[in-house]
RNA sequence: GGGCGAUUAGCUCAGUUGGUUAGAGUGCUGGUUUCACAUACCAGAGGUCACUGGUUCGAGCCCAGUAUCGCCCACCA
């Protein structure tokens, strides 16, 4: 052994994993091209809004991730994780447009359209440098060569190409309907961006007096300052106590407007006085009233969310200051008919909170009922799976009752949407090319369409655009459908089922065969995580203070089967203080290293170049050495299952359990005694299997730590160059070994029951004593005999008695475990209360057990009933405890003799 | 208003098709600086599995209802 290979007393996160990445990107094991042969297996990650740097939800998607692709990559696929970013249209805009305003005290329109895109492309450049920067600290291993971004040259190819088919199809349409305005962005939004919030607000009894035949009718409203815009006043038509009332009119308050009463089914008869006002510019149920009975549209309220000319004296007030003073004025004149306190819900905008305006415009939609029938078939047939299935269910229902999807955004960031109007002849011109000239008139005057495409038109395309769509690239053949779309659901409609369309539309495929929906991060105390709350951390302040190895960990452990994750840590103004999780899970880490310096330590008298070290001797006799391995394989197999399954918690129990309970705790203990027993044979022997035990639990960790295990692996005997290509243990059932594993048992409950004592009679570890052991058969017999220098050392034992003639010794603990009596002589060293003490409430539990037992075999109906073999198990469990009690109570009473 | 998920030890969570005295980590108590690791080792205490019914020989697990928390969908004043 080389003393500069040597390894540190602890593990240092920091010191390793700088070098490994660089290590693997070098020697293209990122790429699929790294294979010759092998089935593709794809992921094309959610690209992350450049909107800003990771969160703890991004870290946990990447850990998934990369988690995934590490375990296919060493299962033989050709991998490929394709990374990259999106523009995030409006996200980035307000960024960005927020930085100018309080660094310069300046609006986009001050500076104009070209000065603000390249702000935003300059911020592009850094956060997308930074989210990649944070992937690569994670650790993940995806191929930097196929990076894309969804506003780069061949992307905005296929979103354009996209535009102008769905116009060919007839599926985009420009009309007038009733749209999601916000003031706050100026940009209309679909109806998915908007966030119905539940607010305590009023609602106001308003009376509208009525003019010559006509009635007062009183309305009720929880936004009065809409009155301005009212155009009529709506019953229902079968209300008799308003069949008179239908065609006369009232007087508008404030405004002095007469506006009829019409009929119309809306109204709702149980609802105060059955009337009901009606604003078509400022309610999509009014608008659709208005229309059906011709109302004038008014529009009040501005694109800027303040009052317009036509709220006359209103005119430029914020809509929530005209309210109040419509309500005072009402009040003044005695219209206020009374208040009510009222919780309803009020549309937010979802990204910057602002109460949406509802505004009839004139916009861009896609038609999407033909797009729905499209791939509802998909999901019936479950031609995708969805983990878990109900999100299937939940696309389902949502396709079925799906409305068109307004696409233009009246912003600068996004892809500008392909059509030309020709200022001389008003043609309408479609096209991924700029035309130059009307294709009708000829004219050079085309004015291009201001307004930008929402940017989930693009993502929509993510899976195939980003494989080189349109074009038929070898990439797309090779690589599509890709295998699994791993996301948030908070976004499988906004995102998710539009890409099945798409794919489905122009690639005639679906574009992933699994759509994982992992759980959303919270905090300890189940609150959304945030900046703006100060509940938000930043991955980097757990991986400078754990290591990426244990913060991958720590996220795939807790991420299981349940929507949420709790994320544990400790949080205080955005920072993190600490988190009881990543801890263990860097306890873990180090738990691995310092086995694999002991293995290390242990392999002076080895060349570890030998690569004879990783194949098992095979004559195999040592119970420890049958045990570890069958251990090792169960582990194998289900981690493989695990993993399969997306149960990353699961994996990562497994696995801990394994390292730890199985190899530390007991393996390497028993290892010991034959590597210092003097037997060279035997040494050997123990060293091989400690190697290849070790080397297997490297690769099975590899997916989840990659940095670490990789580190180690280089410094033992291994096969191939590195670790990341190295292949999966799947686990082999040859090496399942029931019988070590039942006789494994045995001794650790020998050994349990000794330390037991040992504990309980607080006898320091420095203090080895004496033990009889009694076994009651000839097979406990021989596996304490076989086991006795193991149960020697691990229980700390002078002087181990074993024999089935043993005679108690007169003052001693006992301990009943399966067939084998277990003595501790005291001889001063025990307290004899203790001991009483120790067994009283060892016999308590017991006569719990058997009592139980016996009432159940008691029953009739359980005897008649249960299967034969559960019956039998429970007598035999019975029998057991019975024995063991007696013994106990027999034992109990000499010591109170 | 409709749908879904969760509720197990002080805390964060596991718990396969119903069948041992319900587990882990952390925290707590006691003991150990034993030649891989004090980021460790050994032992211990700690639970009416949210509640109420039901099905069953048998329920943490299946069914119905209730409560609390959370998520999604929904144009009702």
């Amino acid at each position: 052994m080389n003393e500069k290979d040597a390894l540190d007393k602890s593990y240092d996160p920091e010191a390793i994993e700088s070098k490994w990445y660089d290590f693997w990107f070098r020697k293209g094991y990122f790429r699929p091209e790294f294979r010759k042969d092998g089935f593709p297996y794809t992921i094309t990650i959610p690209p992350p809004n450049v909107t800003g740097e990771l969160h703890m939800g991004h870290a946990l998607q990447h850990a998934i991730h990369d988690t995934v692709i590490r375990f296919k990559r060493m299962q033989g696929f050709r991998t490929l994780c394709l990374p990259g970013t999106d523009h995030a249209g409006i996200g980035t805009q307000m960024k960005v447009e927020q930085q100018l305003w309080e660094q310069e005290k300046k609006t986009r329109h001050d500076i104009g359209r070209e000065a603000l895109l390249k702000r935003i492309w300059d911020w592009k450049e850094k956060y997308g440098s930074t989210i990649f920067r944070q992937l690569r600290e994670m650790g993940c291993s995806y191929d930097w060569s196929r990076e894309r971004f969804t506003m780069d040259e061949g992307y905005v190819k296929a979103v354009l190409e996209t535009f102008v088919r769905f116009y060919e199809k007839g599926w985009i349409y420009r009309g007038k309907r009733m749209v999601n305005w916000c003031p706050q962005c100026g940009t209309v939004i679909s109806d998915l961006e908007v966030e119905e919030k539940e607010v305590k607000g009023h609602l106001w009894h308003i009376q509208y007096p009525g003019i010559g035949e006509g009635p007062d009718v009183v309305v009720a409203t929880t936004r009065p300052e809409t009155m301005l815009g009212d155009t009529g006043v709506a019953v229902h038509p079968l209300d008799m106590r308003w069949q008179k009332a239908v065609g006369k009119q009232v007087m508008l308050p404030l405004m002095n407007r007469p506006i009829p009463i019409v009929a119309d089914d809306y109204a709702d008869p149980e609802m105060g006085s059955g009337a009901v006002k009606v604003t078509p510019s400022h309610d999509p149920n009014d608008y659709e009233v208005g229309q059906r009975h011709h109302l004038p549209e008014i529009q009040v309220i501005g694109l800027d969310g303040k009052m317009t000319d036509a709220a006359g004296r209103f005119a430029g007030q914020d809509r929530y200051v005209c309210r109040k003073n419509v309500i005072a004025e009402l009040e003044a004149l005695g219209r206020m008919v009374k208040v009510d306190d009222h919780t309803h819900s009020v549309p937010h905008h979802d990204r910057c909170d602002t109460v949406i305006e509802p505004l009839p415009m004139e916009q861009w939609f896609v038609s999407m009922r033909d797009l729905a029938d499209l791939i509802l078939p998909v999901l019936r047939e479950k031609q995708i799976v969805y983990v878990p299935d109900r999100f299937r269910e939940y696309s389902i229902e949502w396709l079925t009752n799906i409305r068109d999807w307004c696409i233009s955004r009246q912003l600068w960031w996004g892809h500008r949407i392909p059509v030309w109007t020709c200022d001389d002849c008003h043609q309408v011109i479609v096209s991924v090319d700029f035309p130059e000239v009307c294709s009708a008139c000829g004219s050079q005057k085309l004015i291009q369409d201001p307004d930008v495409l929402d940017t989930w038109f693009s993502s929509a395309l993510w899976p195939f655009a980003t494989l080189g769509w349109p074009d038929e690239t070898e990439d797309l053949k090779l690589f599509h459908p890709t295998n699994l779309m791993i996301t948030g659901r908070d976004i499988l409609y906004l995102w998710v089922i539009r890409m099945i369309m798409t794919a489905e539309e122009f690639v005639g495929e679906i574009p992933f065969k699994t759509v994982l929906v992992h759980p959303t991060v919270q905090t300890r105390d189940g609150r959304r995580m945030s900046k703006s709350l100060g509940t938000g951390i930043d991955p980097r302040e757990l991986i400078g203070r754990y290591g990426a190895d244990a913060t991958r960990l720590s996220l795939l452990y807790q991420c299981g089967s349940s929507q949420d994750i709790r994320f544990d840590a400790e949080v205080k103004d955005n920072h993190l203080q600490d988190s009881p999780i990543a801890e263990m899970c860097r306890n873990f880490c180090n738990k691995i290293w310092n086995a694999s310096r002991f293995v290390h330590m242990n392999m002076a008298d080895r060349d570890l170049a030998d690569v004879s070290l990783t194949v098992l001797p095979d004559d195999l006799t040592d119970l420890a050495d049958r045990w570890i391995l069958s251990r090792f394989h169960h582990t194998a197999e289900q981690m493989t299952q695990s993993l399969e399954a997306y149960r990353f918690d699961e994996a990562a129990r497994t696995l801990y359990d394994f390292v730890w309970s199985a190899y530390c705790d007991w393996y390497v203990e028993m290892a010991k005694v034959r590597l210092n027993g003097g037997d060279v044979v035997a040494r050997k022997k123990v060293q091989s299997v400690l190697c290849v035990v070790l080397e297997g639990m490297l690769r099975l960790m590899h997916p989840l730590v990659p940095f670490l295990s990789e580190e180690l692996w280089q410094k033992f005997p291994h096969r191939g160059e590195a670790l990341i290509v190295a292949p999966w243990p799947e686990g082999d059932r040859a090496r399942f070994d029931g019988v070590a594993e039942e006789e494994m048992a045995l001794m650790q409950g020998v050994i349990g029951a000794v330390r037991n004592i040992r504990g309980t009679m607080r006898i320091p570890p420095g203090i080895r004593v004496t033990v009889l052991l009694k076994p009651s058969s000839a097979s406990a017999a021989q596996t304490l005999e076989a086991t006795k220098t193991y149960i020697a050392e691990l229980a700390r034992i002078e002087n181990l008695t074993i024999g089935t003639q043993v005679i108690r010794p007169e003052a001693s603990a006992s301990a009943v475990v399966g067939e084998v009596e277990v003595f501790v002589p005291l001889s001063g060293v025990i307290n004899l209360d203790v001991e009483r003490q120790r067994l009283t409430k060892e016999i308590g539990g017991l006569e719990k057990a058997v009592m139980g037992l016996d009432k159940k075999l008691g029953n009739e109906a359980f005897l008649k009933n249960a299967p034969a073999d559960v019956v039998e198990k429970e007598r035999q469990r019975r029998d057991e405890y019975q024995n063991a009690l007696s013994k106990l109570k027999e034992n109990l009473s000499v010591l109170a003799g």
